[in-house]
DNA sequence: ATAGAGATTGCCT
DNA sequence: GGCAATCTCTATA
């Protein structure tokens, strides 16, 4: 079966039902004039909404920043963290909710050359998008990406379908990087992958710890 | 108005 | 392992 487009229904879930689900989908940029970039989604967060989860931007109700993070499902919401890189994140669940999952990292696929021109600081393969901030480089992804559809054949960044990642593949354990809500394990990873982030989660679907 | 923290990364010791 | 870079939002005045 060759890959399609996310189908918009399927991300209409809770940000922590559809955080796994989109392990195995790819992320393509598919710039006119430029060569196709495309990574398979290997790590997510996901990222509850107002009076919810206070680790979330929209814990607190909307702004011009998480504005997008309130529209419909499918949409990307991209911002600036430490005022130095982007954060790319599938916006999930019904419109309003202001839930979305966290792209944390990529395996890279299709246009590798042109990620390490844009990461000319990666040293090894697996720092190309080993990261939030990484992948969005890598990819070209910036503010002015911010509401863009990846359910649409049109767009310039698309959320296409992958092969099927195997439930006991999958690895869980608290969010990175958060100092609020620390205790939801809302971190998802497919187990073993080179390119999770540090430190790799290590519970599986039953809570029990791997290793 | 001003200050401090933050869903990160990379360089330094 | 520590810490700087530097934009947005929130809390406090």
């Amino acid at each position: 079966m060759p890959q399609r487009l996310v189908d918009r229904d399927s991300l209409a879930g809770s940000a922590v039902e559809v955080a796994p689900r989109l392990l195995g989908c790819r992320l393509v940029a598919a710039r006119p004039g430029q060569p196709v970039v495309s990574g398979v989604i290997v790590e997510t967060e996901a990222y509850g909404g107002v009076g919810d989860d206070e680790a979330s931007h929209t814990f607190r109700g909307r702004t011009e920043r998480n504005a997008v993070m309130f529209g419909p499902a499918g949409r990307l919401y991209v911002y600036r963290i430490y005022g130095m890189h982007w954060c790319a994140n599938v916006v999930v669940g019904a419109d309003g909710d202001g839930t979305a999952v966290l792209v944390r990292a990529l395996s890279p696929r299709m246009g590798v050359d042109v990620m390490e021109s844009r990461r000319p600081k990666a040293r090894r393969a697996s720092d190309l998008t080993s990261g939030p901030g990484k992948l969005c480089a890598a990819l070209g992804i910036d503010g002015s990406d911010d509401g863009v559809d990846l359910c649409d054949s049109r767009s310039p960044l698309q959320l296409r379908t992958g092969r099927h990642i195997d439930r006991t593949a999958i690895r869980r354990g608290p969010r990175v990087g958060i100092t609020k809500a620390v205790d939801r394990p809302w971190r998802f990873a497919i187990a073993d992958d080179p390119n999770v982030s540090r430190p790799r989660p290590r519970l599986t679907d039953e809570g029990e710890s791997d290793r």
